[in-house]
Order: structure tokens, then sequence, then C-alpha cells
DNA sequence: TTGTAAGCGTTATCAG
DNA sequence: CTGATAACGCTTACAA
């Protein structure tokens, strides 16, 4: 295919007759310049269409302005959404974004953090409590340490403590913890949670449910507390089936396993929300398709990624006193599956 | 931060006793070295944990084995299960993907291309028929047009012809005229048409619409053409209040719209589907949320993008005979919104 | 204000 | 099979 040459700084130099310092100077915006070379140069760029080779000039340089964003799967809504905004905000800034979808392994999060590594970027943004690991294994954020060494490292919703990391989450405890205890005080005591992740976020979230039920003096019940699968369909045919215990409400750490707790409802005929109440997680689109429309929890994205985004600029900047951990608050949107 | 002098080609040469030639040779995996020198080699790396900058490797080389991603918006569902397979296919294939969001606007668009041009790529993929323009503007495709002189240009879900350029699309054309007419057929004649996109797909969904309606003797009534946003409430609002025209049934361009028509069926007191048949489009999430469950036509995203992504392929391995467009049918998915 | 020249870390082309 | 060495295109002291 077209190998047409690239045209590169010596041709500048040679069509504005300057030398390619200069071209490279005003290129770069050095103020050193005088307004008439960088006029004759400007010219030249222009109608050739010259723009410098980025390998080039990465070689030796120390920035590229170009931050790393790694996501677990893009097929995610969150996740999605969390990616727009970062993007956004980012490039607002002047900087460059640079995807890449790890999957969920500790070893292909690994080897995706590493390619990003290569590309000297500027930093590191991980999307997802997924990268903050579980509860059980307390060693498995070593590779967050270690990627930290290199660039500064921040976490959309985890916390993970080290040198150069950086971390926002929303406040899942406490909403979950406030979810519950709402559902308690209407009334309800036999609370299904739902779940499809062992990520920080989920236990938070797990965390909270407790909390609640113990402070109401209520037991927690293992068998009300099920691992599933992020599915309508899923979750609808668990319901029928497969829990074996009563519950007259259910929480679910995300929308899409609370809509299936509503299918259950339809098909087998439950009021919602006086038989069963429902809270799902995200507000994501599903709560306003659904019928009745789904209470859930607003878990803040836009203004976490703001933050994150914000901080991550104040860092490049060498910015002072820029606090490694922020936490933001969740909302419970009440829709039509509760009665508070 | 620290700034660690990273370790290079240079370094690995001096421990392993060879020279940066033999080094380079290992790393590219080039037949030609004793087995014997390899071993010391890959001590060297792995014990120093060497890898190649990417820069320095990017200056001289023609292939870096990335290739670029283009999407308007990543929020958009549609699209971010698109990139998500492409991804996928893409990694699997041994390439690295970088990812950018254009927006909508044509300077956008084109500031975008010659980003991910500058990177060195070996092709682009423009997700989402945007980028093929709409149906008045007949020159608003030579941005790309330009960018194939570089690098081969996918695009996925829209046909625009030119050296250098693929496309692969799912036959969108057919799959409205056929709604259109399984509409007709059960009985309907004011078919409310939603869509909320001038672009080539929205285009060829309108002329699907109109050929069936023309071919069943049935005249188009402009009143029922309505363009529209993307947005539950938004379509509800509009069905309620703004639409001047009478409609037994409704055929959206995306999902969202059509569950914007049960809300407003819902609050009307419709029966659907007697009283309003309704049809989405993408066969979303969405459509087994709602209540009733939507029925949808199916544009097979995966299929495309994997047509996509193996022409990419064999057109990077110089393979002759790569079609330079394809077609994907699509399929409706019957749910309760309809009576056919 | 401008030019010269020394890197930056690879790959590739020659010799050996 | 291995080693020098010349690109690759840019940035940046240092000189002028």
């Amino acid at each position: 295919m077209s190998d047409n040459k690239m045209i590169n700084i010596y041709d500048i130099a040679k069509m504005s007759g300057v030398s390619i310092a200069t071209v490279s100077r005003v290129v770069n915006n050095n103020p050193k310049v005088s307004e008439k070379t960088k006029a004759k140069v400007m010219e030249a760029i222009e109608k050739s269409g010259y723009t410098p080779n980025v390998f080039a000039q990465g070689l030796g340089l120390k920035s590229m302005r170009t931050i790393g964003i790694l996501v677990p799967s893009i097929a995610d809504l969150y996740m999605s959404n969390a990616v727009a905004h970062i993007e956004d905000n980012l490039h607002d800034a002047g900087y460059d974004c640079i995807l890449h979808c790890s999957g969920y392994t500790a070893s292909e999060k690994e080897t995706h953090i590493q390619l990003l590594l290569n590309k000297k970027i500027d930093a590191i943004i991980l999307v997802g409590s997924t990268y903050a690991g579980s509860e059980d294994e307390t060693h498995n954020t070593d590779y967050i340490r270690r990627a930290a060494k290199e660039v500064p490292v921040f976490i959309i919703n985890g916390l993970v403590d080290g040198e150069n990391i950086y971390c926002t989450a929303s406040n899942d405890y406490q909403a979950s913890y406030d979810v519950t205890t709402a559902l308690i005080e209407s009334g309800r005591n036999k609370i299904l949670f739902l779940t499809d992740s062992r990520s920080y976020s989920a236990n938070q979230k797990k965390k909270g449910y407790k909390q609640a039920l113990t402070n109401a003096g209520i037991p927690c019940d293992e068998k009300l507390m099920v691992f599933t699968e992020n599915s309508i369909p899923t979750v609808k045919a668990l319901l029928e089936k497969d829990v074996n215990a009563e519950f007259d409400s259910v929480f679910a750490t995300d929308d899409g396993m609370a809509v299936g707790a509503i299918k259950y409802a339809l098909s087998k005929g439950l009021k919602i929300p006086e038989d069963l109440s429902i809270v799902g997680y995200n507000n994501s689109t599903l709560c306003i398709c659904s019928e009745p429309e789904l209470s859930s929890v607003d878990n803040k994205i836009e203004k976490v990624c703001k933050d994150t985004c914000d901080r991550l600029i104040q860092i490049l900047k060498n910015a002072d006193n820029v606090p490694s951990q922020s936490v933001v608050a969740c909302s419970l949107v009440k829709r039509a599956t509760t009665n508070f």
C-alpha cells in the first residue's frame, strides 16, 4: 500500500529555510522564536500537512501526554460509562487515552498493566473494583504497587494502599448499610442479598448489609446471601427454584440482578413492593426500563471519574497535597419497587 | 517519582556477554541464534525484567501491531459491545488496540482520525454508521478516503466506497423492510417510525420502512416519521403530546426509543400488542428488561465484528481477494410486543 | 534568536 | 552464527 515516505522535520526545515531545531521549537511552542520565522515554519507545516512522528518524540521524551486506561470488560454498562467520562475529562485536559481490556483473571491483569507500562504512558487508571482484589487474598494487589513504582496509578472504585497510588471509590459500604436499614425499617427482615462479584466493592456492600442486619438485631442467614451471575434470566430462574429460604425483599449489587428479581415476582404474581421490595445498584438505564421501575443506588460514577481525573491532572502537574484516597457518597434513587 | 533509568538492550548485551544485535535477534525470535546464546540472553532478560522500548521499536519499524479503533461514544451500548468484540478478536490475533472517542461532529472525527494515524497504527476501525455520513452530504466521507491512503480503513455498519476501505454492515434495509411488512401483514397501517440519527444505517432503515409501505400501497405520512432523542422519558413524553397523527404501531431504530413507546402505552392504558405493536432495534438488554418484553431486530453485532476483524487480519497478511464490502443479515427476535 | 550535534533504544545491513 | 554500525525522527544542551 501507499508507502509514501512520510514527510519529516528535515523537509520542513528545508522548505522554510531554517534548521530542524527551529522547526522543533515551533512545533513545541517554544517562546524563543521570532514571529517571523515562526510564521514561515507554520506555513510550511500547514501546506505539507506535517505531523511529528510520535515514536521519535517518545524516544527521548519523558511524557507522551497519554494515559493508560485498564478495564476488565468494556461491554459492562458501568465500565463503559466510566470510560466515557474519563476519556472526556482527560481529553479536555490535553491527554490522549489508550484503552486495554484485561479480563478478570490475575494473570491477564498483570500482563495488560505491563503492556500499558511499556507505552510510556504518564499514568494508569484502573477502572473497577476487581483490580482491588478480594477479601481473602491479601497479597494480590502487589502488582499494583509494582506498577506504581513506574507511574502514578489511579483506581476507580477500589481502595488500595501504597506509594503513588490514588483511589476514588463510592461509599458502597454506607449505601448498602442505608438501603438495608431502610428495608428493615419498612418492615422487611428476610432480605435476599444478590451479588455477582467478590471484588473490593462487592465486599463493601456485603459488609454494609451485614452490619445493618446486626445493628437491627437480625441474624445473618447465609442462605440469604447468594452469589450468582449478573443476568436477568439467570436470576429469575434462580429465585424460582434454587433459593432455599424465604425472602420478603431483594437487594442486588447490580441492576441486572434486581431486574431478574422483578421478573421473578411478576411470574409468581407477587406484588411489588408489597410482597417483594427490590433495590438495585448502579442506577442504570435498566431502572427506568423495567416495570415497575426499579429503585436503585446511584453510585455517582460521573463524580468519581471527575475526581479521579482532577487528581490525576494535579499529580502530573507535580502539585502537592493531593489526597491519596477519596470517597464519594452514593444516593438512593427511589422508584416503584420500594415503599419508602 | 521513580525516574529509574530504564534498563535497555545494551544492559542485556553486557549482562549476557553478547552484542546488542544478538539480543535484538533473541527478542524478535530470529531463528539464526544458537540455542546456547539464546538461553544466556533469555536468562539476562528474565532476571532483569527487560522489555524493549516501544518507541525505539516504532521509530524504524513499519508495523507496531496496533489497531486504532474510533468510536463516537463508548457510553453507547451498541458501540461498547462492538468494541468489546473487536478488542477480543484482535487481541487473540496478537494486535494491540488503541481506542479514541471522537464525538459526532465532522471536525472531531477528522481530528481523531489524524491523531490515530500519527501513532503508526496498522489499520483503523471506524465503529458506527455515523462515520459513513448522511444521505444529503455526498462529499463528507472524503476524510475517510484520505485516511485510507495511509492505512486500511474498516467501517463497522456503514458502506463507503474507496480504495483500501473495507466495510461490514448489517442489512438494515432488509430488516427494516421485513419488520414493516410484518407489521402491515398483521393488520397495521399507521406505523410510527422513530429514529435518533441520520447516519448511513438510519437512512437504510428509513428506506426499508418506506419501501415496505409503498409496496403495500400505503402512503408514507411524513408525520409518522419522527426524529427524536434515544431516551425513554423523552420518547414517552413525545408520544403523549407531540405526535400529530394516529398510530397503531411503533418501529424504532433503537431499543431505547421503543421502550419509551412501551412506557407511553402503559401510561395510556393501551394494550400491547393489540392496541399498539412495538418493535425495537439492536436486541439489547433493554428488550428482556422491559415489560412486556420487546421484540427487536438483532443486528448481529458480534458477527459483524468478527467479519471485520477476520478481513483486517487477512489484509495485514497481504492476502488477495479480500472482499471490500460484506453484508450480514439481521433477524427479528419476537417477544411480547408483537403478535407475529 | 538560531544552528550544530549529541543522544534516545531499537532494527537491519553488512562483514566476518 | 555473531558483531559493528548506520539509520529512524525528534529534543535539547551548548555554541554562535
